[in-house]
DNA sequence: ATGTAACATTGTTTTAGATCAATTAATTAA
DNA sequence: TTAATTAATTGATCTAAAACAATGTTACAT
């Protein structure tokens, strides 16, 4: 991590949720303490068990939001692009993060005082409305993916996962900014069984891959696999 | 379900988050619809898919919330006592149930029409904060399990549901309102394993179970299988 | 009281998917 | 430019837990 700015939300030319609230409430920006920092890849912008001190809002790259399970075995539970809020399912009753967070691109946070946003809140409910929308939306994935791992083999899982990066990249032909290893952490399979399941499904001519560039060729059958399994 | 009254919250004397804010608020009770309703055990009080209208309250009862899953394998994530939002986890972006629930005893909840709970919490953030905790609470439950579920074997699923339980009852000693099946779509074990898993406690001396009657003998160990699994 | 349906138990078989092992390819750093 | 990591691939083996099967038990309705 590293510090690119200490500057009140002013300086600031990303107008976020919580800039806005703060316009409306005609509040000032001094003394808001509010930090920008840089991540590289794999670096950890916030830690599972960590306690949460500020609401960490992801303005530019990409990371991943996971869950750190036994003897290094993680559940990656969505990824994420600005505008996003990083601590956010543990805000309103956890005081220790429930999840882990790591870039997996060059990212740039901005990390805001919670104190700040709970007197915020206070004075605007509509910024409580907000988080909580993004919450919300939030938790229907999370449901979707407890759906998703215990009820479907890997095939329908995998599938899953990349009708999710579809969406997530806005495309039916994405460059995957996730390892092997790490799509298998989507879909709780192993790393060999991805690849096999890639290859499977090249063979089968449902995608084609090559590296990292990864094109759904037929999304139909691809939906059907992932109801099916 | 039946109906049991058509009533104003001034006639109702269970004093609900709904009913303090709406005193709060200075809000006339006539014309909120709020309507109690009796169900049965196994009755659904709400069915994952269906649109959510009202606000549901447990008032009197148990109930689980559940995951209905592919060929009726369903998965338990949590038990609900009163006082409890029912219809919850969907409220604020979704607009059908992504779970169900349904009485596993006889139970009474009050159904407070949608949009009267909106005009509520615009005239008061009080009850969008507290409704957001109850939020916040569930969230972590259901992060808990994911972990659960996909990190630990049978046996410390089972573990960790068992502890689950002696909280949820209050005490060590307890009266299974669950069937085995239930215990197993908690713990996404199939009916024949959890009840092996249980007789496999009770021979290592760390459970002691009479029908649905169920005694922790040894918590620290029953900890330890949780947690190593 | 008696039959029916829901619940509980135990043993056997099967299999999906993990783990292990070994090799090749692609990044990254020096 | 070449080591050194890190990532991807393929095959073989193993095992945890589901599925299947059969029987006993309890509870509930008529």
């Amino acid at each position: 991590m590293k510090i690119t700015r200490n500057v009140s939300c002013e300086d600031c030319h990303q107008k976020c949720d919580i800039h806005k609230a703060m316009v409306l409430t005609g509040r000032s920006f001094t003394g808001t303490n509010s930090v920008q920092a840089q991540f590289s890849k794999r670096e950890k912008i916030c830690k599972q068990g960590d306690n949460v001190s500020h609401a960490i809002y992801l303005v530019e790259g990409t990371a991943k939001l996971f869950i750190e399970g036994i003897n290094g075995h993680n559940i990656i539970l969505y990824l994420m692009k600005p505008p996003a809020y990083i601590g956010l399912l543990s805000f309103f009753e956890s005081i220790q993060y429930t999840y882990s967070v790591t870039a997996i691109e060059e990212s740039r946070v901005c990390m805001v005082d919670l104190g700040i946003l709970k007197q915020l809140y206070l004075e605007n409910h509509e910024v409580l409305l907000r988080l909580n929308k993004a919450f919300g939306r939030s938790v229907a994935l999370i449901m979707n993916k407890i759906i998703c791992l215990n009820q479907k083999n890997i095939r329908g899982r995998i599938a899953e996962s990349l009708l999710y990066l579809a969406q997530f990249y806005g495309g039916d032909r994405y460059q995957l900014s996730i390892t092997r290893k790490e799509l298998g952490e989507m879909s709780a399979i192993s790393e060999e069984n991805t690849v096999r399941l890639l290859t499977e499904l090249r063979q089968e001519g449902i995608i084609s891959i090559h590296g990292r560039e990864l094109t759904i060729a037929d999304k139909t059958l691809l939906r059907k696999i992932s109801e099916l399994g």
